[in-house]
DNA sequence: TGTGCAATGTTATAATATAACTAATGCCGT
DNA sequence: ACGGCATTAGTTATATTATAACATTGCACA
C-alpha cells in the first residue's frame, strides 16, 4: 500500500467514526472530493476493502454501506443492529451467538467461515419507552 | 394483484425452485424473457417484493439474489448457509438463535423487528472430508 | 356506461460495484 | 544513482442492481 491509498483510507476512517450512521461508497467519493476533487470509484472501493480487511470497518450488506469499527480492541465479528427510525448503527459482541449458529450448522455438515447478522429494529433512544421531540 | 403478477409470481417461484442456488434479479429476468420477451426489470421487482412479503421466497443480502423458501409449512425466518465453493444456499432453521440474538440486544434497549443471518462456508458436500470429483 | 382506483407496462435513470488498462511509484540489486 | 520489476494508484468504461415517474389497461361498482 502507497502512500495515497493510506491517505485515503485514514480520510475514510475519519469520516466513518465522525457518524454513527453509515456511509454509502458514493456518499463518500463525494466527500473525498470535496478535497480530492478528481478521485473516482475505484480508489473508494480500493481503500474500503483495505478497511475491511483490517476489520477496521465493517459494511452493513443490507444497506450497502460502511461504518467504522467502534471497538478498535477486537476486530472480532460483530451484530449489526440497524434503527429503522433514526439510522444509527450498533456493533454489539455477541460471541455464544457466533459459536451457537457455526455448532448448529456443523451438525449438518456445513462448516463457517464467516457470519452476516444483522438486526432491524428500533433502537434504545428511538423506542417507545422515549419521549419523541 | 392481477392475473399478470401472480403469473409473474408462480414463473418466479418454478424457476427458483428448480435451483438450490440463488438467481439475481437479473438473471430472473433474462429466463422470464424467454417466454415474455418483452418485461422489463419492475415487473420482475415487483413480483419478488410480493412474493418476498409473503414469503415464499428469500433475498440473500449478501449476494443479492434470491432463492424459493424451502419450507412451504413455516415461512418463518431462517439462517442462509451460503457454500462459497458450489453456491449453494440452504434454509436452516434455528428459532433459538433468533430469540437470543433480541434478547440480547434487548438488553440495550433495542427492539428487534426484522433478522438477517447469512453464513458463509462450505457445505457438506463439498467439505473436506467429501472426495473431490 | 362511465369514472375511478389498482395493477401493469414503459421509459428512463439512479445507485452500487468492478473490469481492464495505463501511469506512477517504490523498491531491490548492482 | 540507475535500470528493471513489482506493486499501487489513476482512468475510463461498463456491468450490475434497483427504482422513480409516468402512461396505459382493466376491472369494480355507482
Amino acid at each position: 500500500m502507497g502512500k495515497r491509498g493510506k491517505q485515503m483510507q485514514r480520510e475514510i476512517l475519519t469520516i466513518l467514526r465522525d457518524s454513527k450512521s453509515p456511509y454509502s461508497a458514493y456518499t463518500l467519493l463525494e466527500r473525498l472530493q470535496e478535497i480530492y476533487p478528481k478521485i473516482a470509484p475505484p480508489t473508494v472501493y480500493r481503500a474500503l476493502a483495505a478497511l475491511g480487511k483490517r476489520g477496521q470497518i465493517h459494511r452493513s450488506e443490507s444497506l450497502n454501506a460502511f461504518v467504522a469499527c467502534q471497538s478498535e480492541a477486537h476486530h472480532q465479528t460483530s451484530v449489526l443492529s440497524i434503527c429503522e427510525d433514526c439510522g444509527v448503527v450498533e456493533e454489539n459482541f455477541e460471541p455464544d451467538i457466533f459459536s451457537r449458529l457455526s455448532a448448529a450448522l456443523r451438525k449438518s455438515g456445513f462448516s463457517a467461515q464467516r457470519h452476516i447478522i444483522e438486526v432491524n429494529g428500533i433502537c434504545a433512544s428511538c423506542g417507545p419507552s422515549q419521549a419523541k421531540v
